[in-house]
DNA sequence: AGCTAAGCGGACCGGGTGGTCAGGTTATGC
DNA sequence: GCATAACCTGACCACCCGGTCCGCTTAGCT
Protein backbone atom coordinates (compact mmCIF):
# COMPACT_ATOMS: atom_id res chain seq x y z
CA UNK A 1 0.00 0.00 0.00
CA UNK A 2 1.23 3.14 -0.84
CA UNK A 3 2.29 6.03 1.79
CA UNK A 4 -0.31 8.91 0.52
CA UNK A 5 -2.85 5.49 0.81
CA UNK A 6 -1.65 4.63 4.35
CA UNK A 7 -2.58 8.60 5.26
CA UNK A 8 -5.93 9.14 3.60
CA UNK A 9 -7.08 5.76 4.93
CA UNK A 10 -6.56 6.94 8.32
CA UNK A 11 -8.02 10.22 7.84
CA UNK A 12 -10.99 8.27 6.32
CA UNK A 13 -11.47 6.13 10.04
CA UNK A 14 -10.71 9.23 12.05
CA UNK A 15 -13.40 10.89 10.62
CA UNK A 16 -15.83 7.63 10.52
CA UNK A 17 -15.16 7.14 13.98
CA UNK A 18 -15.82 10.43 15.05
CA UNK A 19 -18.97 10.60 12.94
CA UNK A 20 -20.66 7.49 13.74
CA UNK A 21 -19.69 7.97 17.29
CA UNK A 22 -22.14 11.02 17.17
CA UNK A 23 -24.30 10.94 14.74
CA UNK A 24 -24.69 6.90 14.02
CA UNK A 25 -24.89 4.57 11.72
CA UNK A 26 -26.92 6.88 9.50
CA UNK A 27 -24.22 9.41 9.02
CA UNK A 28 -24.31 9.51 5.04
CA UNK A 29 -20.54 8.74 3.15
CA UNK A 30 -20.96 12.10 1.23
CA UNK A 31 -20.78 13.61 5.17
CA UNK A 32 -17.85 11.20 6.20
CA UNK A 33 -15.83 11.92 3.22
CA UNK A 34 -16.15 15.73 3.95
CA UNK A 35 -14.90 15.51 7.53
CA UNK A 36 -11.95 13.43 6.69
CA UNK A 37 -11.13 15.71 3.67
CA UNK A 38 -11.19 13.45 0.50
CA UNK A 39 -13.68 12.89 -2.08
CA UNK A 40 -16.36 10.58 -1.58
CA UNK A 41 -15.26 7.99 -4.61
CA UNK A 42 -12.00 7.28 -2.12
CA UNK A 43 -14.06 5.86 0.62
CA UNK A 44 -15.20 3.27 -1.60
CA UNK A 45 -11.72 2.73 -2.94
CA UNK A 46 -10.92 1.67 0.60
CA UNK A 47 -14.11 0.12 1.72
CA UNK A 48 -16.31 -1.77 -0.77
CA UNK A 49 -19.71 -0.88 0.77
CA UNK A 50 -20.43 1.78 3.52
CA UNK A 51 -21.33 -1.61 5.57
CA UNK A 52 -17.95 -2.50 5.73
CA UNK A 53 -16.78 0.96 7.06
CA UNK A 54 -19.14 0.89 9.71
CA UNK A 55 -17.72 -2.74 10.47
CA UNK A 56 -14.20 -1.63 10.54
CA UNK A 57 -15.17 0.85 13.15
CA UNK A 58 -17.70 -0.77 15.40
CA UNK A 59 -15.32 -3.84 15.12
CA UNK A 60 -12.73 -1.72 17.48
CA UNK A 61 -16.01 -0.47 19.67
CA UNK A 62 -16.55 -4.19 20.10
CA UNK A 63 -13.31 -5.84 20.61
CA UNK A 64 -12.69 -2.23 23.26
CA UNK A 65 -15.65 -3.69 25.03
CA UNK A 66 -14.26 -7.35 25.22
CA UNK A 67 -10.91 -6.60 26.37
CA UNK A 68 -13.01 -4.73 29.34
CA UNK A 69 -14.53 -7.45 30.00
CA UNK A 70 -11.85 -9.25 30.29
CA UNK A 71 -10.03 -7.23 32.58
CA UNK A 72 -12.24 -5.17 34.82
CA UNK A 73 -12.90 -7.64 37.67
CA UNK A 74 -16.57 -7.70 38.35
CA UNK A 75 -19.32 -7.87 36.33
CA UNK A 76 -21.10 -5.19 37.86
CA UNK A 77 -17.92 -2.62 36.69
CA UNK A 78 -17.92 -4.28 32.93
CA UNK A 79 -21.95 -3.07 33.04
CA UNK A 80 -20.94 0.44 34.19
CA UNK A 81 -17.83 0.48 32.15
CA UNK A 82 -20.31 -1.04 28.59
CA UNK A 83 -23.35 1.22 29.86
CA UNK A 84 -21.35 4.22 29.48
CA UNK A 85 -19.59 3.50 26.50
CA UNK A 86 -23.01 3.46 24.98
CA UNK A 87 -24.19 6.14 26.05
CA UNK A 88 -21.17 7.89 24.41
CA UNK A 89 -20.89 6.49 21.23
CA UNK A 90 -24.62 6.37 18.81
CA UNK A 91 -22.49 3.65 16.45
CA UNK A 92 -22.68 1.44 19.69
CA UNK A 93 -26.56 1.93 20.23
CA UNK A 94 -27.12 0.82 16.36
CA UNK A 95 -25.40 -2.49 16.73
CA UNK A 96 -26.98 -3.05 20.38
CA UNK A 97 -30.53 -2.75 18.48
CA UNK A 98 -29.46 -5.07 15.20
CA UNK A 99 -29.84 -2.80 12.43
CA UNK A 100 -26.29 -3.47 11.59
CA UNK A 101 -26.23 -6.45 10.38
CA UNK A 102 -22.87 -7.31 9.04
CA UNK A 103 -21.23 -10.87 9.62
CA UNK A 104 -18.06 -9.28 11.40
CA UNK A 105 -20.04 -7.30 13.29
CA UNK A 106 -22.76 -10.10 14.92
CA UNK A 107 -18.87 -12.07 15.13
CA UNK A 108 -17.87 -9.15 17.24
CA UNK A 109 -21.03 -9.20 19.36
CA UNK A 110 -20.91 -13.05 19.98
CA UNK A 111 -17.44 -12.66 21.29
CA UNK A 112 -18.89 -10.20 23.47
CA UNK A 113 -21.30 -12.13 25.11
CA UNK A 114 -19.00 -15.15 26.03
CA UNK A 115 -16.61 -12.89 27.48
CA UNK A 116 -19.64 -11.65 29.34
CA UNK A 117 -20.68 -15.32 30.12
CA UNK A 118 -17.35 -15.93 31.67
CA UNK A 119 -17.89 -12.69 34.06
CA UNK A 120 -21.29 -14.16 34.90
CA UNK A 121 -19.87 -17.38 35.73
CA UNK A 122 -17.55 -16.10 38.20
CA UNK A 123 -20.56 -13.61 39.98
CA UNK A 124 -22.78 -14.36 42.64
CA UNK A 125 -26.46 -13.44 39.62
CA UNK A 126 -29.91 -14.97 39.56
CA UNK A 127 -30.38 -18.37 38.57
CA UNK A 128 -30.10 -18.72 34.74
CA UNK A 129 -29.02 -15.33 33.62
CA UNK A 130 -26.66 -15.35 30.78
CA UNK A 131 -23.52 -13.57 29.12
CA UNK A 132 -26.12 -12.89 26.25
CA UNK A 133 -28.72 -11.46 29.08
CA UNK A 134 -26.16 -9.14 30.50
CA UNK A 135 -25.20 -7.48 26.97
CA UNK A 136 -28.96 -6.97 26.00
CA UNK A 137 -29.45 -5.55 29.30
CA UNK A 138 -26.97 -2.87 29.00
CA UNK A 139 -28.30 -1.78 25.45
CA UNK A 140 -31.69 -1.40 27.29
CA UNK A 141 -30.29 0.25 30.39
CA UNK A 142 -28.77 2.63 28.33
CA UNK A 143 -31.75 3.16 25.99
CA UNK A 144 -34.41 3.69 28.51
CA UNK A 145 -32.21 6.41 29.69
CA UNK A 146 -31.50 8.03 26.11
CA UNK A 147 -34.41 10.13 25.59
CA UNK A 148 -32.98 12.46 28.04
CA UNK A 149 -29.61 11.89 27.12
CA UNK A 150 -28.83 15.85 27.33
CA UNK A 151 -30.86 16.70 29.74
CA UNK A 152 -29.55 13.94 32.70
CA UNK A 153 -26.74 12.31 30.69
CA UNK A 154 -26.06 10.57 34.15
CA UNK A 155 -29.45 8.83 34.26
CA UNK A 156 -28.29 5.53 33.10
CA UNK A 157 -26.78 5.02 36.12
CA UNK A 158 -29.44 5.04 38.39
CA UNK A 159 -31.00 2.58 36.44
CA UNK A 160 -28.35 0.76 36.07
CA UNK A 161 -28.93 0.58 39.52
CA UNK A 162 -32.61 -0.50 39.93
CA UNK A 163 -31.40 -3.82 36.98
CA UNK A 164 -28.55 -4.77 39.25
CA UNK A 165 -29.89 -5.14 42.53
CA UNK A 166 -32.48 -7.71 40.23
CA UNK A 167 -29.99 -9.01 38.87
CA UNK A 168 -27.05 -9.66 41.18
CA UNK A 169 -27.48 -11.94 44.40
CA UNK A 170 -25.17 -10.46 46.12
CA UNK A 171 -25.07 -11.15 49.78
CA UNK A 172 -24.02 -8.45 51.17
CA UNK A 173 -25.70 -5.27 50.16
CA UNK A 174 -28.87 -4.77 50.56
CA UNK A 175 -30.81 -4.48 47.22
CA UNK A 176 -32.65 -1.70 47.79
CA UNK A 177 -29.89 0.28 49.52
CA UNK A 178 -29.39 3.97 47.96
CA UNK A 179 -26.32 4.25 45.38
CA UNK B 1 -66.82 16.43 5.91
CA UNK B 2 -68.23 14.29 2.97
CA UNK B 3 -69.52 10.91 3.71
CA UNK B 4 -67.07 9.34 1.00
CA UNK B 5 -63.98 11.59 2.79
CA UNK B 6 -64.97 9.69 5.75
CA UNK B 7 -64.65 6.49 4.56
CA UNK B 8 -61.30 7.45 3.24
CA UNK B 9 -59.84 8.52 5.72
CA UNK B 10 -61.19 5.36 7.73
CA UNK B 11 -59.12 3.29 5.45
CA UNK B 12 -56.26 5.47 5.20
CA UNK B 13 -56.20 5.68 8.93
CA UNK B 14 -56.54 1.51 9.68
CA UNK B 15 -53.61 1.10 6.60
CA UNK B 16 -51.74 3.57 8.29
CA UNK B 17 -52.19 1.59 12.19
CA UNK B 18 -51.52 -1.35 10.50
CA UNK B 19 -48.27 -0.92 8.57
CA UNK B 20 -46.94 1.92 11.02
CA UNK B 21 -47.58 -1.03 13.83
CA UNK B 22 -45.71 -4.20 11.50
CA UNK B 23 -43.22 -1.63 10.45
CA UNK B 24 -42.40 1.20 12.32
CA UNK B 25 -42.61 4.96 11.46
CA UNK B 26 -40.36 4.76 8.29
CA UNK B 27 -42.84 3.08 6.04
CA UNK B 28 -43.24 4.84 3.70
CA UNK B 29 -46.23 6.94 2.45
CA UNK B 30 -46.57 5.72 -0.84
CA UNK B 31 -46.84 2.06 1.10
CA UNK B 32 -49.55 3.50 3.25
CA UNK B 33 -51.48 4.88 0.22
CA UNK B 34 -51.45 1.59 -1.34
CA UNK B 35 -52.33 -0.39 1.37
CA UNK B 36 -55.67 1.47 2.14
CA UNK B 37 -56.45 1.76 -1.74
CA UNK B 38 -56.05 5.10 -2.39
CA UNK B 39 -53.70 8.06 -4.06
CA UNK B 40 -50.86 9.01 -2.38
CA UNK B 41 -51.92 12.84 -3.17
CA UNK B 42 -54.86 11.90 -0.75
CA UNK B 43 -53.04 11.25 1.67
CA UNK B 44 -51.77 14.49 1.80
CA UNK B 45 -54.79 15.68 1.54
CA UNK B 46 -56.03 14.26 4.92
CA UNK B 47 -52.72 14.84 6.61
CA UNK B 48 -50.31 18.16 5.99
CA UNK B 49 -47.52 15.99 6.72
CA UNK B 50 -46.31 12.72 7.15
CA UNK B 51 -45.58 13.29 11.24
CA UNK B 52 -49.07 14.26 10.93
CA UNK B 53 -50.07 10.98 10.37
CA UNK B 54 -47.93 9.09 12.79
CA UNK B 55 -48.91 11.48 14.93
CA UNK B 56 -52.50 10.77 15.00
CA UNK B 57 -51.84 7.11 15.12
CA UNK B 58 -49.41 7.01 18.00
CA UNK B 59 -51.66 9.60 19.87
CA UNK B 60 -54.08 6.90 19.97
CA UNK B 61 -51.85 4.18 21.28
CA UNK B 62 -50.56 6.55 24.11
CA UNK B 63 -54.29 7.06 25.30
CA UNK B 64 -54.50 3.35 25.22
CA UNK B 65 -51.59 2.89 27.54
CA UNK B 66 -52.79 5.67 29.60
CA UNK B 67 -55.86 4.03 30.14
CA UNK B 68 -54.16 1.10 31.15
CA UNK B 69 -52.17 2.66 33.66
CA UNK B 70 -55.66 4.25 35.26
CA UNK B 71 -57.91 0.80 34.55
CA UNK B 72 -55.33 -1.68 35.89
CA UNK B 73 -54.56 -2.03 39.45
CA UNK B 74 -50.73 -2.56 40.14
CA UNK B 75 -47.88 -0.83 38.40
CA UNK B 76 -46.77 -4.63 37.39
CA UNK B 77 -49.92 -5.08 35.91
CA UNK B 78 -49.61 -1.78 34.19
CA UNK B 79 -45.84 -2.36 32.96
CA UNK B 80 -46.41 -5.83 32.01
CA UNK B 81 -49.36 -4.25 29.68
CA UNK B 82 -47.21 -1.63 28.53
CA UNK B 83 -44.09 -3.81 27.64
CA UNK B 84 -46.20 -6.31 25.79
CA UNK B 85 -47.69 -3.41 23.69
CA UNK B 86 -44.20 -2.41 22.80
CA UNK B 87 -43.63 -5.60 21.48
CA UNK B 88 -46.37 -5.77 19.52
CA UNK B 89 -46.39 -2.02 17.45
CA UNK B 90 -43.14 -0.83 16.28
CA UNK B 91 -44.37 2.69 16.13
CA UNK B 92 -44.95 2.67 19.89
CA UNK B 93 -41.17 1.86 19.88
CA UNK B 94 -40.59 5.18 17.92
CA UNK B 95 -42.10 7.28 19.55
CA UNK B 96 -40.08 5.84 22.80
CA UNK B 97 -36.70 6.06 21.18
CA UNK B 98 -37.51 9.64 20.86
CA UNK B 99 -37.82 9.78 17.17
CA UNK B 100 -41.05 11.34 16.78
CA UNK B 101 -41.18 14.56 17.69
CA UNK B 102 -44.57 15.99 17.50
CA UNK B 103 -46.20 18.18 20.06
CA UNK B 104 -49.20 16.04 20.02
CA UNK B 105 -47.38 12.93 20.64
CA UNK B 106 -44.95 14.54 23.80
CA UNK B 107 -47.68 16.07 24.89
CA UNK B 108 -49.79 12.43 25.01
CA UNK B 109 -46.10 11.05 26.57
CA UNK B 110 -46.28 13.68 29.56
CA UNK B 111 -49.82 12.42 29.99
CA UNK B 112 -48.83 8.61 29.94
CA UNK B 113 -46.14 10.27 32.88
CA UNK B 114 -48.64 11.78 34.97
CA UNK B 115 -50.52 8.37 34.77
CA UNK B 116 -47.62 6.11 35.76
CA UNK B 117 -46.84 8.53 38.70
CA UNK B 118 -50.43 8.16 39.96
CA UNK B 119 -49.39 4.49 39.93
CA UNK B 120 -45.99 4.25 41.51
CA UNK B 121 -47.64 6.87 44.27
CA UNK B 122 -50.02 4.14 44.99
CA UNK B 123 -47.02 0.97 45.09
CA UNK B 124 -44.36 0.45 46.91
CA UNK B 125 -41.12 1.31 45.43
CA UNK B 126 -37.64 2.50 45.73
CA UNK B 127 -36.81 5.69 46.98
CA UNK B 128 -37.59 8.57 44.28
CA UNK B 129 -38.47 6.49 41.36
CA UNK B 130 -40.78 8.14 39.24
CA UNK B 131 -44.17 7.79 36.65
CA UNK B 132 -41.11 9.24 33.66
CA UNK B 133 -38.69 6.92 35.31
CA UNK B 134 -41.31 4.10 34.79
CA UNK B 135 -42.40 4.66 31.48
CA UNK B 136 -38.63 4.59 30.17
CA UNK B 137 -37.65 2.01 31.89
CA UNK B 138 -41.08 -0.01 29.86
CA UNK B 139 -38.88 0.97 26.28
CA UNK B 140 -35.72 -0.19 27.94
CA UNK B 141 -37.04 -3.95 28.97
CA UNK B 142 -38.37 -3.58 25.67
CA UNK B 143 -35.33 -2.94 23.78
CA UNK B 144 -33.11 -5.23 25.64
CA UNK B 145 -35.29 -8.13 24.54
CA UNK B 146 -36.39 -6.49 20.66
CA UNK B 147 -33.10 -7.85 18.85
CA UNK B 148 -34.59 -11.73 19.88
CA UNK B 149 -38.13 -10.69 19.02
CA UNK B 150 -38.32 -13.57 16.64
CA UNK B 151 -36.33 -16.25 18.37
CA UNK B 152 -37.64 -15.70 21.84
CA UNK B 153 -40.69 -13.42 21.95
CA UNK B 154 -41.33 -13.91 25.77
CA UNK B 155 -38.18 -12.71 26.47
CA UNK B 156 -39.42 -9.16 27.75
CA UNK B 157 -41.26 -11.14 30.11
CA UNK B 158 -38.60 -12.35 32.09
CA UNK B 159 -35.95 -8.82 32.16
CA UNK B 160 -39.47 -7.11 33.32
CA UNK B 161 -39.08 -9.54 36.55
CA UNK B 162 -35.31 -8.52 36.91
CA UNK B 163 -36.13 -4.99 36.55
CA UNK B 164 -39.38 -5.29 38.90
CA UNK B 165 -37.25 -6.97 41.57
CA UNK B 166 -34.98 -4.06 41.58
CA UNK B 167 -37.75 -1.45 41.68
CA UNK B 168 -40.74 -2.64 43.69
CA UNK B 169 -40.31 -2.60 47.62
CA UNK B 170 -42.43 -5.44 48.38
CA UNK B 171 -42.86 -6.04 51.73
CA UNK B 172 -44.25 -9.49 51.16
CA UNK B 173 -41.36 -11.34 48.84
CA UNK B 174 -38.40 -9.87 48.96
CA UNK B 175 -36.32 -10.92 45.71
CA UNK B 176 -32.88 -11.10 47.04
CA UNK B 177 -32.61 -9.49 50.24
CA UNK B 178 -31.48 -11.78 52.35
CA UNK B 179 -31.54 -8.45 54.60
C1' DA C 1 14.21 11.93 -14.80
C1' DG C 2 10.90 9.10 -16.42
C1' DC C 3 7.69 5.43 -16.41
C1' DT C 4 3.81 3.15 -14.48
C1' DA C 5 0.47 1.69 -11.63
C1' DA C 6 -1.78 2.99 -7.49
C1' DG C 7 -4.52 6.51 -5.69
C1' DC C 8 -7.80 10.15 -5.91
C1' DG C 9 -11.92 13.22 -6.97
C1' DG C 10 -16.34 14.47 -8.15
C1' DA C 11 -19.70 14.29 -11.78
C1' DC C 12 -22.95 10.97 -12.55
C1' DC C 13 -26.56 7.15 -12.03
C1' DG C 14 -30.66 4.70 -10.35
C1' DG C 15 -33.70 4.35 -6.75
C1' DG C 16 -36.44 6.11 -3.02
C1' DT C 17 -38.32 9.87 -0.19
C1' DG C 18 -41.92 13.52 1.39
C1' DG C 19 -44.61 16.72 -0.67
C1' DT C 20 -47.30 19.47 -4.72
C1' DC C 21 -50.66 20.40 -8.23
C1' DA C 22 -53.60 20.60 -12.34
C1' DG C 23 -57.36 18.36 -13.83
C1' DG C 24 -60.92 14.82 -13.72
C1' DT C 25 -64.76 12.92 -10.60
C1' DT C 26 -68.49 12.82 -7.41
C1' DA C 27 -71.35 13.91 -3.44
C1' DT C 28 -74.62 17.09 -2.04
C1' DG C 29 -77.77 21.30 -1.49
C1' DC C 30 -81.11 23.51 -4.05
C1' DG D 1 -81.06 17.71 -12.63
C1' DC D 2 -77.85 20.93 -12.09
C1' DA D 3 -74.28 23.79 -10.20
C1' DT D 4 -70.54 23.75 -7.39
C1' DA D 5 -67.38 22.87 -4.10
C1' DA D 6 -65.28 19.13 -1.98
C1' DC D 7 -62.66 15.29 -3.16
C1' DC D 8 -59.43 12.19 -5.37
C1' DT D 9 -55.53 10.97 -8.35
C1' DG D 10 -50.97 9.99 -10.12
C1' DA D 11 -47.59 12.35 -12.66
C1' DC D 12 -44.26 15.33 -11.16
C1' DC D 13 -40.61 17.88 -8.31
C1' DA D 14 -36.56 18.59 -5.51
C1' DC D 15 -33.69 16.28 -2.62
C1' DC D 16 -30.82 12.71 -0.63
C1' DC D 17 -28.83 8.27 -0.58
C1' DG D 18 -25.16 4.47 -1.74
C1' DG D 19 -22.36 3.25 -5.32
C1' DT D 20 -19.78 3.69 -10.07
C1' DC D 21 -16.43 5.38 -13.30
C1' DC D 22 -13.12 7.68 -15.89
C1' DG D 23 -9.73 11.11 -16.32
C1' DC D 24 -6.23 13.35 -13.64
C1' DT D 25 -2.48 13.27 -10.12
C1' DT D 26 1.35 11.42 -7.78
C1' DA D 27 4.30 8.10 -5.26
C1' DG D 28 7.97 5.23 -5.83
C1' DC D 29 11.02 2.10 -8.41
C1' DT D 30 14.67 1.91 -11.74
Amino acid sequence: MRADAVRTRKQLLDAAAELFAEGGAEVSVAEIAERAGIGKGTVFRHFATKEDLIAAIVGDLLDDLVDAAEKRGSLREFMVYGVGRLADNRALCDVASGSVRHPDVQAGVERLNEAAQRLVDRAETREGVTGRDVVLLMTGVHQAAAPLRDAEPELWRRYLGFLLDGLLDTGSSAPHSRT
